[in-house]
DNA sequence: CATTACAAAGGAAATTTGCCCGTATTTTGC
DNA sequence: GCAAAATACGGGCAAATTTCCTTTGTAATG
């Protein structure tokens, strides 16, 4: 109806090669979806968001280097209309939080059914906002006064840097991944703190466990 | 009679169903490569391989439901020769350890370059066993030191002390419990840091967690 | 256009860490 | 049983970090 027979251009963004291919694979299949770009991390997406101006961006935000919500916030910037949507593996709302505060319009898990993301893409491209059905869920349930909401009071910025921390990266690294001193690292990590009402870096990992920042299954031994 | 130079009939197994479209598409274009059967979890795994009997298993270890190793090891039970490769997000060299344990013969990360897995296969299909380079480093530099042998090394007061600590027991109380000063405590922790290796408190939680020093199941509130 | 919010980062006092050391008190090995 | 390790405890102190405040530039709200 309103959907005119253009063709949709659209820009992939994710580290993993073969996830891309799977993304083009897919997204091929419909007659006027077509992929004109590709980065592997956010620096790159940038560049190419520029490059081929893609009317949509599908965007995996747990990408090593430069983190994707930096690169979506660096795209808004440059262009407050760009329509991204979040394609990621983190069922965990707060990243869906995270990535529509940066301006992200879409967030998909990618346990989704391949068509959930094809319906995004649609929506997304008429400017309407969505979020699939597992996120929308658990975040309503988040709604009704729970309590791991605590994250929510984090900015963009503090969420990421919290990322890197207990991802247990050195200060000084993360100083540089962001381009920014490690004296404003340190004091994130001590804004993140309180924010979160912590008093110590175990007190922050535990935390961060809890709201299932951490990647558990990283972490242990064996699965099951 | 199957090979030769014939076509390796491969299984794909990964529970993200637009990652086994990426397999797909880049295995297709290996003229002797085809993909014979998909499966999303290990369960179907195990059924689809007594079914297709494939020269190859591709197959991610990180499902949810109950997953990979597990797949791994009844599928070996079922043929001892079956060629297993393990294509995992994971960059922890602790997944390819169990993995191989489990009987995989290849493990290939997902960030490394979509060759590296194709190669893989046929090394994999040649009999031989195969770890992708980033792996193999990581690998060979923890065989210094296996930190699951580390805890040994701490004295009972400091495996006393390190407890407390990653249960978030603030310093003071710690050392009131123990009837020492707070400096102790704090020399403690120091060695403890150092014995273990790590230098920051988010490390030494993690640390802990790998150790089950700190129980998980008191940590989470639900599944997610 | 004023106001609020965010990111970034310098300054400085307070605190902690990292590493040295010395002294008791156990364990051990012979 | 006794010397020799190993362990437990903590003092001292320079270096590093944390904590808290402040400032600046810039978006975004309203």
């Amino acid at each position: 109806m309103t959907n005119a027979n253009k063709t949709i251009q659209i820009m992939l963004v994710d580290d993993h090669a073969i996830v891309r291919e799977g993304y083009r694979a897919l997204l091929q299949k419909q007659p006027n979806l077509v992929v004109v770009a590709e980065a592997s991390d956010g620096a790159e997406a940038y560049q190419n968001y520029k490059s081929y101006q893609p009317d949509i961006v599908v965007m995996d935000i747990s990408m090593q280097g430069q983190g994707g919500l930096e690169a979506i916030t660096r795209i808004k910037q440059l262009d407050s209309d760009a329509k991204i949507i979040v394609f990621s593996m983190h069922q965990n709302p707060s990243f869906a939080i995270q990535a529509t505060r940066a301006g992200a319009l879409g967030y998909v898990t990618k346990s989704s059914e391949p068509e959930v993301l094809i319906r995004a893409i649609y929506e997304v491209q008429q400017g309407k906002q969505t979020l699939s059905a597992d996120i929308a869920q658990t975040l309503a349930l988040e709604k009704l006064g729970s309590d791991s909401a605590a994250l929510d009071q984090l900015t963009v910025r503090e969420f990421e840097i919290l990322r890197m921390l207990v991802a247990a990266m050195p200060p000084h690294e993360i100083a540089e991944t962001l381009n920014i001193s490690p004296k404003t690292v340190s004091n994130t990590h001590y804004i993140i703190k309180k924010k979160l009402g912590v008093s110590s870096d175990i007190e922050l990992t535990r935390l961060a466990i809890k709201m299932n920042i951490i990647d558990l299954l990283a972490l242990l031994p064996s699965e099951n």
